[in-house]
DNA sequence: AATATTTACTGAACAGTGTTCATTTTTTTT
DNA sequence: AAAAAAAATGAACACTGTTCAGTAAATATT
């Protein structure tokens, strides 16, 4: 049955040509002013056939986001390896803000953009941001161990940890620092989170 | 010419219904999801009728923008009259969290949201930002006064603490504290802002 | 009081959106 | 070559923000 196979393969090859168009268009234009029909033009089908191969939109605006939290773990991953946890906890946020400023529509889109259409996706399967809250409570639980947050609830650290970078980080990405110099946001970012590391050090 | 004020009585109190009617239904069901159809149905009026009194839904955003940092000011308002600045520093984070859970829908479109439509307003005049970042900056220029904060950056320490309760807000209202039961969260909140408050006395 | 002018409002029309589905085209099986 | 199955189409539906010629109401003038 070498047909099937076939088929297979093909359905594979047009759902990711359409997921690729689509992310492209997403990240350069924004997920709200894609249509479906301007990713229909793009890979020269009509708007009906992208609806045999995905759901609705916003099955491709899922699809899009797991693929964003491949790349976002790849630069985590590059500092999971340190040894010093409050090292590796200073290597995290700097890979963190890196992706954020070398991924800002990912980001939007993963951690700030509720979903669009209607918020059907509530699968409590599996859902990705879990992930990236295990390697921090890891880290901060390692810290903990290693004699820092002494009397500190590990799970309010943890949250607290990662609503500063997330703070930053939208921040810089939905413009509300405009009352700094543009050349200076990136820097001003970084020095933030370097502030923030050194109170969390003597702590 | 009590004509001529009889006039522009009626034209602001028509602005005001339209305002109130659209303010009411962009808290009740999101700025994207409220059409100038809907509003006009509301008001019993025409759709184009809004657009003698309003450039477009982008003004009647922003005009509603203006209204939520009015309310968000008497919050913060409340506790500027404190003294001690590290006192008023922790009680005006608090003020910002109170604020944010009791109206939601005002935070998500002040500081998360953009623009909807274009992102016409680019009016450097008055943005309402700077006031609250205005109030900020100077408790924590009191702070270091008072012997907090040596050595640093009085931006970047105001910057940081900004993007740390931002980030708590933030994560609260798009739903990213999914790990945490529902009816912890608010208590979270409050926990993890407490603790970075304590981190930063001792500095 | 009747007419003219200004102001206020309407609602159809335009170009766009996500999505569906009967119809047509292409491919595979008989 | 004919029948069956699969894939792709594009018109249609109900919606969106916005515009603008036309109508209706209120005011000013004669």
């Amino acid at each position: 049955m070498g047909i099937a196979e076939r088929k297979e393969r093909e359905k594979e090859e047009m759902q990711k040509l359409i997921l690729d168009t689509a992310t492209k268009l997403f990240l350069e234009k924004g997920v709200e002013k894609t249509s479906m029909r301007n990713i229909a033009d793009a890979i020269e089908y009509s708007p009906g056939t992208i609806y045999l191969y995905f759901k609705d939109k916003s099955e491709l605006f899922d699809a899009m986001h797991v693929k964003g939290f491949e790349i976002f773990f790849q630069y985590l991953s590059k500092v999971m390896v340190i040894e010093d946890p409050m090292e590796r906890l200073e290597q995290l946020g700097i890979q963190y803000l890196t992706f954020v400023i070398e991924n800002p529509a990912y980001y939007d889109m993963m951690f700030i953009l509720r979903t669009p259409m209607q918020a059907k996706h509530n699968k409590e399967e599996w859902n990705p941001g879990d992930r990236s809250h295990q390697v921090l409570t890891s880290t901060v639980a390692d810290c903990k161990r290693a004699g820092y947050f002494k009397d500190q609830n590990p799970e309010v650290v943890s949250f607290m940890i990662w609503a500063q970078v997330h703070g930053l980080a939208s921040m810089f990405i939905r413009e509300r620092m405009k009352f700094y110099p543009e050349d200076k946001r990136e820097e001003l970012l970084f020095e933030a989170k370097h502030t923030f590391m050194e109170i969390l050090r003597r702590f």
